[in-house]
DNA sequence: AATACGGGGTA
DNA sequence: TACCCAGTATT
C-alpha cells in the first residue's frame, strides 16, 4: 500500500509538471499574488477571473498597495466578478498584513482572516508557504470520488467535502504540497472533468477505481439546492445625456454601495402604467437565484425625482466611474450605445 | 443544516 | 435548463 501511494504521487506530481497550464499566479509566484487569486477563484472559473487578475496586478501590485487603497476604488477593480465581499474581505486581509508584525504560516492562523475558508486557508499554506494541508475543493472532491469510486449519495456540497478530506491529506505529497494540491485541481479542471472526462489522458487511471467499474460519469453522487426563479422589473429613464440610477444602501445585504438600474417599484410606476415601454428583457443567474430582468423604457414627463435621495441622475460621462452591478453595465452599454469601459 | 451571495461558463 | 466553478459567512 505503501508503494502504490507513493506511485500515486510520483504520477500525479510529474503529470502537474509536465502539463499544468501556464497561469500569473504560476509563472511569477508570490504570497500576494496566491491570496489574490484564491479569493479570486471562489466559485469563479479560471477563464474568468483572468482578466480580473491582471487588472488587478496592475493597480495593487503588493499587500500595501492593496491596503492603502479606498474601498470604492478596490471594490471598482471587483466588478463584474460578483461575490463583493471577497473584495472586501480581500482588501481587509491586505491591511491585517499591512498592520501586522508577523505573517500567518498555518492553516488555522489564515482561517482566521476575514474570507479564508478551510480550502483558501490550506491553498494559501501549502502553494506559497508549503505546509502540507489537502485543499478539497469542487475538482478534488470529483477526482476522490472516482477514483475511489464512492457511491454515496452526499445531500449537499459540503458533506462531499468533508468526506474526502481525510482521504486527500493521506494522498498530498508531504514534500511538495502547493503542486501536489494545484495537480488534483488541474486534473479536475482539464482531465477529470465533469462532462466528456479524458480517462485516456490521465495519468491516474491505473489507480482509477471508477475507471475499472465504468461508473466514472456517474461520480460523485450531490445533491444540489436549486436556483429560485425570479423575475424583476427596471425601468431606464434617460433625460438629456443623464441615466435615472438607484443607489444601493451600504447596510444593504447585497451589492452595497453599487447603483442599479431601478426597480419600477423604486420609481413608483407598475408594468401596466402607460408611463412604460417594455424594451428588453434579460436572464441571468447567481448563487441560489435564477434572475430574468425585464426593462421598461419610463417617461421622464411623469416623474418627480428631487435627486437627494436613492435616486440620482448620474450624466453619461460619470457611468464609468460609478459602481454598477456587470450585467447592469453591459445592458446599458447595449441599449444606450454608450461606452462604460473602464 | 440551510441559505445568501444578485456571476458566469458549458453541455 | 441544469450543473458546475480553486467557497465563505450568516442564520
Amino acid at each position: 500500500m505503501i508503494n502504490k501511494i507513493t506511485d500515486f504521487r510520483l504520477a500525479l506530481l510529474d503529470w502537474y509538471r509536465h502539463n499544468q497550464r501556464s497561469l500569473p499566479w504560476r509563472t511569477e509566484p508570490s504570497l500576494y499574488r496566491t491570496v489574490v487569486s484564491e479569493f479570486m477563484l471562489q466559485q469563479t472559473q479560471i477563464k474568468t477571473a483572468l482578466p480580473y487578475f491582471e487588472r488587478w496586478m496592475e493597480r495593487f501590485p503588493d499587500f500595501t498597495t492593496l491596503a492603502d487603497a479606498d474601498s470604492e476604488v478596490v471594490l471598482k477593480h471587483w466588478e463584474g466578478l460578483g461575490y463583493y465581499n471577497r473584495a472586501r474581505n480581500l482588501h481587509k486581509v491586505a491591511q491585517w498584513m499591512r498592520d501586522s508584525e508577523v505573517v500567518p504560516d498555518t492553516v488555522e492562523a489564515w482561517k482566521a482572516l476575514p474570507g479564508i475558508g478551510d480550502y483558501t486557508g490550506a491553498a494559501i499554506a501549502s502553494i506559497a508557504q508549503g505546509v502540507p494541508a489537502a485543499v478539497v475543493d469542487g475538482n478534488v472532491v470529483r477526482v476522490l470520488a472516482r477514483l475511489t469510486n464512492e457511491q454515496t449519495s452526499f445531500s449537499n456540497n459540503g458533506k462531499a467535502v468533508d468526506f474526502f478530506k481525510d482521504l486527500a491529506n493521506e494522498l498530498l505529497d508531504q514534500a511538495s504540497p502547493g503542486d501536489a494540491n494545484q495537480a488534483m485541481m488541474e486534473i479536475g479542471a482539464t482531465v477529470c472533468t465533469k462532462g466528456n472526462p479524458k480517462c485516456t489522458l490521465c495519468p491516474l487511471q491505473k489507480f482509477c477505481r471508477g475507471f475499472a467499474d465504468g461508473s466514472v460519469s456517474e461520480l460523485p453522487k450531490i445533491q444540489r439546492a436549486k436556483r429560485e426563479k425570479v423575475r424583476l422589473y427596471r425601468g431606464l429613464a434617460v433625460d438629456q445625456k443623464k441615466i435615472l440610477l438607484h443607489k444601493i444602501d451600504s447596510e444593504a445585504k447585497r451589492l452595497k454601495g453599487h447603483f442599479e438600474i431601478p426597480s419600477l417599484e423604486c420609481l413608483k410606476l407598475t408594468e401596466d402604467s402607460k408611463q412604460v415601454e417594455a424594451v428588453s428583457v434579460r436572464r441571468r443567474a447567481i448563487s441560489n437565484q435564477s434572475i430574468e430582468e425585464h426593462l421598461f423604457r419610463v417617461d421622464t414627463e411623469g416623474l418627480s425625482i428631487d435627486g437627494k435621495g436613492a435616486l440620482n441622475w448620474i450624466d453619461f460621462s460619470e457611468i464609468n466611474s460609478i459602481l454598477l452591478s456587470g450585467p447592469h453595465r453591459r445592458w446599458l452599454m447595449e441599449y444606450l450605445g454608450i461606452s462604460t469601459n473602464t
